[in-house]
RNA sequence: GGGUGCUUAGCUCAGCGGUAGAGCGUCGCCCUUACAAGGCGAGGGUCGGGGGUUCGAUCCCCUCAGCACCCACCA
């Protein structure tokens, strides 16, 4: 083996053959566990939170076919419907065309194109962090399987009532000219105004002043409501306005609706152009007056002065005129929240347009009418899924947020004015009659009446989140009875698949549980009867070092595959900026960078990054990525390292069976502490509790394997005795294997690189550390002697005491110390013979002797364990007053323990009432402490003395 | 306006009714043939404030303060 380790030299290998062999192919004949990957856009690349997801996910299925499992990662990517047809749009936009230049067909084209040439990247970028998703089975959301289950499930949906059309104001986004769901709005507090306009009375009295935040939309005004109990305007009501600008004539209203504080108590009322305005207006039967177009421009049978204005030109022309004509009577500074679009950062319009929707309302639908009789909403088994325990989160308090938003949905608007997803199946023939089928003979088939005319399928396409919804299950195979076919092999067969149904645990971040998980809830029990999964692991959001969000215009993002393989300061500069289009950014993170990054990025390899991901992971919502504590973890990968080496170099020589038992205390010790560990790792894997597995096996190896065992098997491997020396290289080449199996979920290329040397010594015959079972509690704690274990930390108390004063008193490491032994028990006098090797090893002793009866005791600086007094004469070795003062402050300390114990068992209630074995322990500590006091004081008025 | 969290060492975070922990950082000594990407040791915390329950509270309850996130139509 190389002297240090080199994640570049040994990662790459290993992941191919893995593929190569179908390792990630699910196999044997255990339950069935799968997860289903959250599919990554198509044009997406690898991100931080991307790596972590997939870190734990990763960890989860090894583990889990190690276990022996039928394991199924299920992979694939998302079509990403507005993000994707937005880079190709880009793209043509570069060219100075649209896609209208090219056409419908021509376009999509286009965008296939660019998705077989892009759409690998990430998949490839995952199999460099290691991630064993079954290939094999990859799936697209556009695939033609997963199409024929978007069609057969919109075309059930729709007859089964559930998916209807309507015109309906939607959440428009003018600058892609679509429709948007709720969930893809956000709500940004923005600087406005509040205006405050005069409405003369249509008797040309002096009306009614309104306040508005958009007086642009007064165009489309069709009354002016007023809250029924304000005495200011009840005189008011069911008298005409004159609308200024269009000089039409609309009502007073009264509703109670309006706040008589906020603003005049007088609401302008544009149904067409306002979420609330419209149910307000549905209640007063008055019709909406569209005064916008579908890019936000006002329409031509607005007023001439306005017509073909962008609403926010026109908002300046209104307000300059209203001003003009004296009618604009204040203006007041506003903050006020405005509807942004996610994809475009465009103002949101509410639009008034023919789209279809999922109604998850059930009775009731947003616009009035019923829905269809008596049917329980879609939404009601998914929320008792939850309740019921079906579906668990974890953490739990999520099920709050999931209950929350589905307990006060609003209907889904599915439809896109798109190109790029699944077309819609439906068709409208010239009489405008609607037919819905999985084809167009099919929808004629099922149509109400005979087409008129030729029919014509709808232009729209399908919300990207809907084929989402379905992975579960459209991933296995539904709703074919057939086998899928993909690119020649098969993907999926549902009469096989569905055993993985429901899958074993999703893992997500929060920001989707509306976005898809719930909807994967809904859509799976409705076309399988199941629930999707029977766990929701909610991962935390990943941040940076100082816990700001990752974002590009920050240049605080860091790349995983950065990390892994290292990258130069100029490079890294060069990257980062080179998507930044506005100078004084780029500017920005260039600096950032030189400042954060000064030597540029080192590689820490595949395995620090993705041990990092699992210590970080706690239940917490977001973690601080810090680059040092990957550095950190890379040590421990080349901890790992050398311990294997250090083994491999000292188990020359006759071996011990595998299954003879120990031969020494110090074995009986690791292998006890082995036990621990794997029992507590198997307990953290079981809660998802990544960083306390990834902690057990950090300190495991580090502080007990080679920090101790590697050392106590020094003296032993060169000892003289053959019976000791080979069973030790028995226990070191066993443990070894153990946490090479045991760390392999986390970091598996490291585990399998070196597993491949240390197996074979001790006769495991396997493929691939993949092959072999996840190491247990019970494969290692047979036959531990329980004194052996004592014995050995009875030998870590010693040499802890003796390294604390070599390190105080400055004894040089490389210093032989003579050692006198005090005080003590039998099992003192018996231990200090059995380890007298040890010690002479370990602390470099010159000599080891107990003081004989009547000897006086020389000045010694002195190491307390138990009632025995380990002795280091002062002459030459030893400063008295710093000896002095050690003791003096570990007097000050047990004094203060003793007091503790002491005043709690001097406390009558405590002793009654207290469970016996606190109380049993408590008078222990007391016991232990005392005797530890003892030997501290004698030993100090032995130094006073002097 | 509803909801969900968080506040523990200089920093980032575990812990959780009964001895306050880790990593990183800091300080000291050491290139001791597995590892200087290392070894050995040290220092550092009235567990946000106040009340309550309890024999005992960092932990449970109430309350105050600060911070964060999600949802929601106040024009």
């Amino acid at each position: 083996m190389e002297k240090s380790f080199e994640p570049g030299q040994i990662e790459p290998k290993w992941y191919a053959q893995w593929e190569a062999q179908g390792r990630f192919a699910p196999s044997g004949d255990g339950d069935p566990y799968c997860i289903l990957l959250p599919p990554p856009n198509v044009t997406g690349t690898l991100h931080m939170g991307h790596a972590f997801q997939q870190t734990i996910m990763d960890a989860l299925i090894r583990y889990h076919r190690m276990r022996g499992y039928r394991t199924l990662w299920q992979g694939g990517t998302d079509h990403a419907g507005i993000a994707t047809q937005k880079i190709v749009e880009n793209q043509l936009a570069a060219d100075g065309q649209s896609r209208h230049d090219l056409g419908r067909a021509a376009f999509i084209e286009r965008v296939w194109q660019w998705k077989e040439q892009s759409g690998s990247t990430i998949t490839h970028q995952m199999r460099r962090l290691g991630a064993s998703v079954d290939w094999s089975r990859e799936r697209f959301t556009m695939d033609e399987g997963l199409s024929a289950a978007v069609r057969r499930v919109f075309v059930q949906w729709y007859r089964d009532g559930l998916l209807y059309r309507g015109r309906r104001l939607v959440n428009w986004d003018p600058v892609l000219q679509t429709a948007v769901s709720d969930l893809e709005v956000n709500s940004e507090e923005r600087e406005g105004a509040l205006w405050s306009i005069r409405y003369p009375a249509a008797d040309g009295g002096e009306g009614i002043v309104v306040a508005t935040t958009r007086p642009e939309t007064m165009l489309g005004d069709v009354a002016v409501a007023v809250h029924p109990d304000d005495e200011r305007y009840a005189h008011l009501i069911g008298k005409r306005l004159r609308l200024p600008l269009t000089g039409r004539e609309i009502p007073v209203i009264a509703d109670d609706y309006v706040e008589r504080e906020f603003g005049t108590g007088a609401v302008k009322i544009t149904p067409a152009h306002d979420f609330n305005d419209w149910q307000l207006g549905a209640r007063h039967k008055l019709a909406p007056i569209v005064i916008l177009t579908l890019d936000a421009k006002i329409v031509d049978d607005a007023p001439e002065a306005y017509r073909g204005l962008d609403r926010f030109d026109a908002r300046k022309r209104i307000l300059a005129d209203l001003d003009a004509q004296g009618l604009l009577v204040e203006t007041k500074k506003h903050k006020l929240q405005v509807p942004i679009s996610q994809r475009t950062d465009a103002v949101i319009e509410p639009m008034l347009t023919d789209q279809w929707f999922l109604d998850l309302t059930s009775e009731t639908r947003v616009d009035g009418q019923p829905g269809p009789g008596g049917r329980i909403a879609i939404t009601e088994p998914a929320l008792e899924a939850v309740r019921s325990g079906a579906i668990r989160f974890v953490p739990d308090n999520w099920s709050s947020t999931y209950n929350q938003w589905l307990e006060n949905i609003q209907d889904w608007c599915v439809s896109r004015q798109l190109w790029w997803g699944h077309q819609i199946p439906a068709w409208y023939d010239e009489a405008g009659n609607v037919f819905v089928g999985e084809d167009e003979a099919d929808a004629i088939r099922h149509g109400a009446v005979a087409p008129v005319g030729r029919l014509q399928q709808d232009q729209d396409v399908l919300d990207t989140w809907f084929s989402s919804a379905l992975w579960p299950f459209s991933t296995m195979g539904w709703p074919s009875a057939a086998p899928i076919e993909e690119n020649g092999r098969i993907v999926a067969d549902w009469s096989r698949d569905q055993a993985f149904l429901p899958s074993a645990v999703l893992v997500t971040g929060f920001d989707i549980i509306f976005f898809w998980v719930a909807r994967m809830v809904m859509a799976t029990q409705y076309f399988t009867g199941k629930v999707p999964f029977r766990e929701v692991y909610i991962n935390a959001i990943v941040r940076d070092a100082e816990g700001q969000k990752m974002s590009k215009s920050k240049g605080n993002t860091i790349d995983p595959l950065d990390l892994i393989d290292g990258i130069d300061l100029e490079s890294l500069v060069a990257k980062s900026t080179a998507s930044l289009l506005i100078p004084q950014v780029r500017e920005k993170v260039a600096k950032r960078i030189r400042k954060d990054y000064p030597d540029g990025i080192t590689a820490v390899g595949a395995d620090a990054v993705r041990f990092t991901f699992a210590a970080l992971a706690t239940y917490g919502r977001t973690i601080n990525f810090d680059l040092k504590r990957a550095e950190g973890y890379k040590n421990f990968c080349n901890k790992l390292w050398n311990a294997a080496r250090f083994v491999l170099m000292n188990v020359e020589g006759p071996r011990a069976a595998a299954s003879a038992s120990p031969a020494t205390p110090a074995e009986h010790w690791i292998l006890s502490r082995l036990s621990a560990t794997l029992e507590e790792v198997q307990r953290q894997f079981a809660v998802y509790r990544f960083d306390l597995v990834a902690q057990a096996l950090y300190e495991f190896v580090w502080n007990d394997y080679c920090d101790w065992f590697l050392e106590l098997t020094k003296p032993a491997l060169g000892g003289g005795d053959e019976a000791a020396a080979a069973s030790t290289r028995t226990t070191l080449l066993r443990v070894l294997e153990a946490i090479l199996r045991a760390l392999h979920p986390i970091t598996p290329f490291i585990t399998e690189e070196i597993w491949h040397s240390v197996a074979p010594l001790i006769g495991v015959e396997a493929a691939s550390v993949c092959d072999r079972p996840y190491p247990t509690a019970a494969e290692f704690e047979a036959g531990l002697d329980a004194a052996a274990i004592a014995d050995t930390e009875w030998l870590r108390a010693v040499l802890g005491g003796l390294r604390r004063i070599r390190s105080e008193m400055n004894i040089a490491p490389g210093r032989q110390i003579p050692l006198l032994f005090a005080g003590g028990c039998a099992a003192d006098r018996a231990r200090t013979g059995r380890f007298a090797a040890q010690i002479a090893f370990l602390a470099r002793t010159e000599s080891q002797r107990w003081l004989d009866a009547g000897e006086d005791e020389p000045a010694a600086a002195a190491a307390i364990v138990g009632e025995l007094r380990v002795l280091i004469p002062l002459a030459g070795l030893i400063d008295l007053s710093a000896e002095r003062a050690r003791l003096a402050r570990e007097i000050k300390r047990v004094e203060g323990e003793i007091a503790k114990c002491t005043g709690k068992l001097g406390n009558d209630t405590f002793v009654a009432n207290a469970p016996a074995a606190v109380v049993e322990q408590e008078r222990q500590r007391l016991a232990d402490f005392t005797t530890m006091l003892d030997g501290l004081r004698e030993q100090a008025s032995r130094l006073d003395g002097i």
